[in-house]
DNA sequence: ATAACAGGTATGATATATCATACCCATTAT
DNA sequence: ATAATGGGTATGATATATCATACCTGTTAT
């Protein structure tokens, strides 16, 4: 799989596991202490996110990291 | 688990397997594209790595992203 | 109608991941 | 002895992830 589809697939499933927690990006990202305007491209996929940044949102959404891979 | 421990451990599979492989770093390096000066703290955990880094890297080693974690 | 909210984009600033080069220290081979 | 090799560090340059602010659009509530 390319980058980009891994990337895209990861954000999906944020974007997936935050709905099913009723969580808007705005609390999201006061949860991992992140600004919305990275976390929207992350969601997207446009961004080459980094393990630490997957750790914050794992955490604020108390999942593991390999739920998102 | 704290982000400098998930570093950690993601570099030393890394590291692990490469030598599984018989691999030496700069051997890594040129199928994936890299340098040694960025391998070699990514193995030991002390770069906050991103996902399309740990991609090249696991199509160098011919395993899956998950397999890291 | 309009105020509040949610997702989304644009942009400039800052932090840092990655590159490129040079160098050090052990170990091994000649 | 010394040349070659492998892991490792230091450093300056470059690319880009993340922050911070401002703004737009559509939807919902009052």
């Amino acid at each position: 799989m390319k980058d980009k589809e891994y990337l895209i697939l990861i954000g999906k499933n944020i974007s997936r596991i935050r709905k099913e927690q009723k969580l808007t990006v705005k609390e999201l990202g006061f949860r991992c202490d992140m600004e919305k305007t990275n976390l929207i491209p992350i969601e997207k996929g446009r961004i080459n996110v980094t393990i630490g940044t997957l750790l914050k949102i794992c955490r604020a959404l108390d999942i593991e990291l390999k739920d998102l891979l």
